[in-house]
DNA sequence: TTACATATTGATATAGATAATCATTATTTT
DNA sequence: AAAATAATGATTATCTATATCAATATGTAA
């Protein structure tokens, strides 16, 4: 069993792609936040380690991060997208208050088993399928 | 039973908005399309029978179709927002063939009303979700 | 290890979609 | 009809993301 550092640098050998330190600090980075983060919030906490850092860098490994299948590409819908890890999490969907812009990460197997059979129907194959639950938190619906 | 037409003049009304000519135009047009579409492309069929129409009008008279639910945002994930008719439909989700990009409307009860129940179970009041299945469509599997 | 080929970097420019600005024009209200 | 107000179209600005490119770093082969 490799771990997501392993796996990444796997990757990139495979892809006759080359072991930078930028690569390595970004990963390090965005392996420590555990949550959805934007490429722009990303930059600033790798600056933070390496102001010499472009951002297209760190544009462009997020996207190698994600063809690796280290992170996944997450969109709210609010123009921004954003990534978290993939490796090794299992598939989820969102809950994302409205109000607060908090998100909760959900699954239910007896949705995901009719997302499938609802695709047979029409002739589908899935490849995958986002989903995205809008709404206001208990929180918020308390206030 | 007001129909879609009289519904948008009634909301410009109540919000002390302007009935204008291309106002009008702009929601005969998109009337007529029934089927997702995007500012640009609606830009261009108004045109061909305004050429004087500017560009920003349309985006600020589709946000004003969305505003007063005559037409709704919907989000493939592309970077284009499209807008499809509303008022009058019924709630539906999508399944998009990533081959062809022809998309199916769909719609389950049931799978509709689990994502209530799972939902609820988190303590969130919904006010709308998004469900995007994404696959190979039957005539793109055959190739 | 050295030399070479190739990929990567950071800075900058560019793209594409949408929103903001603003003087002019049109619609509504009085 | 005049005054008040909103809308228009042209243009510019904004925002996220990608493309370009000369300089640099990495990997590879001798």
């Amino acid at each position: 069993m490799q771990s997501a550092r392993e796996q990444f640098f796997a990757y990139l050998a495979k892809k006759k792609l080359k072991f930078t330190s930028q690569r390595a600090l970004i990963f390090d980075v965005f392996w420590q936040v555990k949550e959805h983060i934007s490429s722009e919030e990303l930059y600033g906490l790798v600056k933070k380690k390496d102001p010499s850092i472009g951002q297209a860098t760190v544009y462009r490994t997020l996207k190698l991060l994600s063809d690796s299948k280290i992170a996944k590409e997450v969109d709210f819908g609010d123009g921004v997208t954003r990534y978290e890890p993939y490796y090794g999490q299992s598939h989820h969907d969102h809950l994302i208050c409205e109000e607060c812009g908090k998100s909760i990460e959900v699954v239910d197997q007896r949705i995901e088993q009719l997302q499938e059979d609802l695709a047979a129907k029409h002739g589908f194959t899935l490849s995958g399928h986002s989903m995205y639950l809008y709404g206001k938190c208990r929180e918020c619906s308390k206030k």
